[in-house]
DNA sequence: CCTTGACTTAGAGTGCACTCGAAGAGTTAC
DNA sequence: GTAACTCTTCGAGTGCACTCTAAGTCAAGG
């Protein structure tokens, strides 16, 4: 019924047709059923699946461990403490980079502050820019 | 007095020999003096613009960008306009990537917390295992 | 009937950021 | 003095995740 052909699945995904038949090539994907035509037609259940797999490549899982895990998820329930084991390492390594971001918003703050500054001090006094020289260093 | 050898100041600052020289051939690095041998000398100076471009890159700003923002930088006050402006669509751009790894970060954690629910449910009623079949979806 | 356009496949190409290799020179250890 | 080591440069190679091309098939429109 609400089949979607390639172009909708990748407009709805907001993925490209390229990167949905890669998927599906690399066995990221089930084998998407074609329809009369040899096109192949996106069930829900399939979205479903692009989206898990959105979500396990933006933990930062490498494409790799990603053929890994969906391997396992595939091959039943008796892998779930494994597929724990993996997650728990992305959690790890997501929370270090949500931690070193947080780090690098600052460093983004910082630096716009301050340059903002100097800016606002120029326009006030047009004449004493000279003596500004001082980079913030951090 | 301070001056590093290239193989400490790679050990110092977490980064490869290789990159060092790269950074500083791409024109990211000033040009580093070198000592009667030939060999490069870093300063604490030289060290803090790699840390300076670390916190850059870090921002998500591609190579291609920091060689722009680092010569402007080197240009003088008179392009801290522009400076800023670069500043703020790296600040956005990384505000946004910061929302999407809260939801992966979330997606882990309840990814997670079913795969755990279903182990300890097989551990504790080692028989009323075949029920269980339902995904989590999200 | 013929063109247009979207699909199919397998395989090649791209862009990024390193990362490494080869060739050569200078210092250090025995 | 010669072997081992580390540095130098330049250019080539790597790994990742797409991204695109070429050649072919099929259906609809004019």
């Amino acid at each position: 019924m609400t089949e979607l052909t390639i172009d909708q699945a990748a407009e709805r995904m907001g993925i490209s047709k390229h990167t949905l038949r890669y998927y599906e090539r690399e066995g990221l994907l089930p084998e998407i059923a074609k329809g009369a035509n040899g096109h192949r037609r996106y069930t829900e259940e399939d979205l479903g699946w692009v989206k898990f797999l959105q979500l396990l490549r933006g933990t930062g899982m490498p494409i790799r461990e990603m053929k890994h895990f969906v391997s396992l998820t595939w091959a039943g329930d008796h892998t779930i403490a494994e597929r724990v084991e993996v997650l728990e390492r992305y959690r790890v390594a997501l929370a270090a980079r949500m931690e070193a971001d947080r780090e690098h918003m600052q460093f983004l703050n910082h630096k716009i502050d301050y340059y903002s500054g100097v800016l606002e001090l120029e326009n006030a006094t047009p004449d004493a820019v000279a003596g500004e020289r001082a980079e913030a260093r951090l």
